[in-house]
DNA sequence: AAAAATATTTAGGCTTATCTAAAAAATTAT
DNA sequence: ATAATTTTTTAGATAAGCCTAAATATTTTT
C-alpha cells in the first residue's frame, strides 16, 4: 500500500526523489535551466527517460519545464530536494559517528536511507546526533527548515604556489576517490601547502603531514580548501 | 566462491522480500505448506498476484511450489527471511532506545528500514545496540547466524481464572492495539492476574497495576504471557 | 544562410508487479 | 458420487519507469 496516504506531504517515488535530488545538485553548480542531457548523465539513464520523468514532475509542480529549454525546480521542488539532501547527510553522520563506517563507505548506504519516509525519524536522528552542521565529506546539513550555512571554500586546484589551505570538503564522495585520499593521508581539517604547480598538466606537488606528494589536476579539482 | 553468492541477499526486490517475510511468519504459525490465499490475505493483495510471485520465487529457489499445494520456504528462503526479520527488529530497538519512538510508532518505519541493503550496516547496528535479544514488542531478534531463542509463552486468553502471568509479548504490533495497551497500562514485564472469565464472549476481568479492568477476547488473544 | 552536428522529444516496446475476470482444480456438502 | 462451493491458476490488461530508434528542434560550423 502506498505510504503517501499516511504522509500526504511525502508523495514522491524513489525514482522521482532521485530526479529531484540530481536537479537540485545540478542547479547548485549551473544555476537554473538544467538540460535533459545533463540530468541523464548524472542519473546514468537516457535522455528519453528524463523527458518522460520531467513531464511527470512538472505536473506535480515541483519543477518548471518548457520543451527544449531545460528545467528549474519550483519552491516546492527545492524544499523536497533539500529534505532528501538533509536525510542523506544526517544518515552519513550517523554511519560514521555511531556505526564505525569510514567516509568512503557511507555514500551507497545513505543513498538508500535517504528515501525512508518518516518526518519523526529524521528529526529525532538530528537530535540524537546533536544537530550536526556538516556531513563526513564537509558538506553542510540543512536544518529542519531547509536552511544551511554556505561555507567559504575553493578548489585546491585554484590555490597559488607556496600558499597554504585547509581541506574542508570533497567534490566526489565515491569510495575510490576517498580511499585515494586516505592512502595519502588527506582528510578534513588537514593543512595543505602547494609547493609547485606543473603548468603542462596542472598537477600539484603539495606538502601534507610534512610529506611531499604529487597529485593530478583531477584530484586537486575534487578537494575543497579554505 | 562466486561474488553473487556472497551477496545473495542483495538480489531480492522489496516486493519479493515482503513475500518471503510473510511466508516466514505464516510458517511459524501454520507450519509448512502455506496457501496462496493466506499469503494474499497477509499481504493485502490478490491470489492471482501471489501465484505470479511464488512462481518467480520458486525459480529463485527460495521456496518450493507445486500447483494447488501451497508453498514452503527452502533453507535459503528461510535464511533470507530471517535476515529481514532481524533487520526489522533491530531497527525497532534503535527507534525506541535511541530516537524516542514509542512501541506503537516503530512498525511502519521498520517496515521500510528492513529493506536497506548493507551487511555492515545491520551488524554494526547490532553492536551499537549491544546485541539486543528482544525487540520492543517482546519478539526475539535473530543473531548474525540467524539463531534466536524461542521463548516460552502463551496467550493471555488461555490463562485460567485466578492465575497470574507476566506480559512478555504481543501478537499485533499495530499502533491502534499498542495504544490501547498503553491506555490501560499494559506493558512488557507487567504482572497480570485473571480475576474472572466470561464464558459467553471470552472476555476477561484482569488485575493489573492493582486495578481491575475488563478486556475482550480479541485483546487477550493478542497478549502473550509467561 | 545552409549544412552539419548536437540536443531533445516522440513513438513504440519491455519488465515488474499489480489487477479483474474467467477457467480449472480441489474441497465440502448433500 | 455428484453437486455446490471454495481455492487456485490462467489470460489478458494496466501503470511506472525504463529502453531503442526515429523524428524534430536547436545550435554550431562553414
Amino acid at each position: 500500500m502506498y505510504l503517501w496516504h499516511q504522509y500526504y506531504n511525502y508523495m514522491f517515488s524513489l525514482s522521482e526523489e532521485n530526479y529531484l535530488k540530481s536537479i537540485y545538485h545540478l542547479e547548485a553548480i549551473h544555476g537554473k535551466g538544467i538540460s535533459t542531457n545533463s540530468i541523464a548523465k548524472k542519473l546514468e539513464t537516457k535522455a528519453s527517460s528524463v523527458t518522460d520523468m520531467i513531464k511527470k514532475l512538472a505536473e506535480k509542480e515541483v519543477l518548471v519545464y518548457k520543451k527544449y529549454q531545460g528545467v528549474s525546480l519550483t519552491i516546492l521542488g527545492r524544499k523536497e530536494a533539500t529534505t532528501i539532501v538533509r536525510k542523506h547527510r544526517l544518515w552519513e553522520v550517523f554511519l560514521v559517528d555511531k556505526l564505525n563506517f569510514s567516509w568512503d563507505e557511507v555514500h551507497d548506504v545513505a543513498e538508500q536511507l535517504e528515501h525512508i519516509k518518516s518526518p519523526k525519524l529524521i528529526d529525532e536522528l538530528d537530535v540524537f546526533l546533536g544537530f550536526p552542521k556538516m556531513d563526513p565529506h564537509g558538506d553542510p546539513i540543512p536544518d529542519k527548515e531547509g536552511n544551511f550555512q554556505k561555507i567559504e571554500k575553493r578548489l585546491l586546484s585554484t590555490l597559488e604556489e607556496h600558499k597554504t589551505g585547509i581541506c574542508v570538503g570533497v567534490n566526489d564522495s565515491s569510495s575510490d576517490f576517498l580511499k585515494y585520499l586516505d592512502k595519502n593521508n588527506i582528510s578534513l581539517g588537514q593543512k595543505i601547502k602547494v609547493l609547485s604547480k606543473e603548468s603542462f598538466d596542472g598537477s600539484l606537488t603539495i606538502l601534507i603531514h610534512s610529506k611531499e606528494i604529487t597529485i593530478s589536476k583531477k584530484i586537486s579539482n575534487n578537494i575543497y580548501i579554505q
